[in-house]
DNA sequence: TATTGTTATACTCTATAACTATA
DNA sequence: TATAGTTATAGAGTATAACAATA
């Protein structure tokens, strides 16, 4: 258990990354966003997924994954077939074309990452690998188990707007 | 030096943190938007200070901090006073309410951290924060000396719009 | 002429709400 | 009735460009 001082130097350097994560940006592809960035390297990692999957992963609305993923789709980059156990759903995979875009984006990122980080030891970009690993894991925990009783675990707590349950006046 | 696919890994856990920083943000009181904290932190922080360096502190455009800091000059949270030495500047300063607001912004954060991070122990929060500022800190480097030749070091590239050098026609 | 800061415009990311089609 | 996904709308963050005031 920390002191409140040490979370809020924490919080700082949170609040600081968004430059780190802003000058990365800026050497994507015009065509090429953070978000489908994030979304490419998601199905590069994790391999063909439905749209409910995605956006859990993303940790946002599935209403901004699908208008995310449309815009991929637009692009070549990803393809999006019917489930044939569940014909509400889709199945996402990465095209050839999306592989090669991930090539590209993996390669100017890693050409950035070995520029700046020049100076760091082996040792150290592990561990910050290793601890933003935790830092994410830890807040997924609690998001599918925030505060409830641990008798109601698998809540499963869904990404996406409450559907309006026919409480229509 | 590092090989390729830790850099990959790294980006990917860059990726992801995402999810955390939008998770954070929802914890935030509704007129205070994430930008906003960012400024209140940063004034906090690093004290008094000009648009241009709060410009170069947030790395983006002073376009952007110029609507941010009105947004919260109105809310009452920081003032901005002509600065005596050049009349074109502005002077930012926190005001009272600015830090009873910080101080919301920081007890609302801990205790979120304190119960996310509840199983982490003190060295590896303190070792996460180190490695975290070290990273911005070699962004920032890079920044100030993009590639260019030692000879000229002190550009202070400035984070603005090249201001269309009268190249009118 | 160059710099500091502002405003106008456009695009991306995000959430909420309402909708369609399946289940 | 509930779920998977889409679309419409609105708000915040960002960059570019053009502008005003000052240096």
């Amino acid at each position: 258990m920390a002191e409140q001082a040490q979370y809020e130097e924490l919080i700082r350097q949170f609040s600081a990354f968004g430059a780190v994560k802003r000058e990365l940006g800026r050497l994507l592809p015009s065509d090429c966003s953070s978000g489908s960035a994030t979304v490419l390297t998601i199905l590069t990692r994790h391999g063909d997924m439905r749209m409910s999957k995605l956006a859990e992963l993303l940790a946002v609305d599935m209403s901004v994954t699908s208008r995310q993923v449309a815009h991929i789709v637009d692009r070549g980059w990803i393809e999006r077939s019917p489930d044939p156990a569940d014909k509400r759903s889709r199945i996402l995979r990465l095209t050839p074309a999306g592989r090669e875009q991930m090539d590209e984006l993996s390669r100017r990122t890693t050409r950035m990452l070995a520029e700046r980080l020049s100076d760091w030891s082996d040792d150290e970009i592990t561990e910050l690998t290793r601890l933003m690993a935790r830092l994410r894991a830890s807040f997924d925990d609690c998001r599918s188990a925030p505060a409830g009783p641990p008798t109601e675990p698998a809540l499963e707590q869904s990404t996406r707007t409450p559907a309006t349950p026919a409480i229509t006046k």
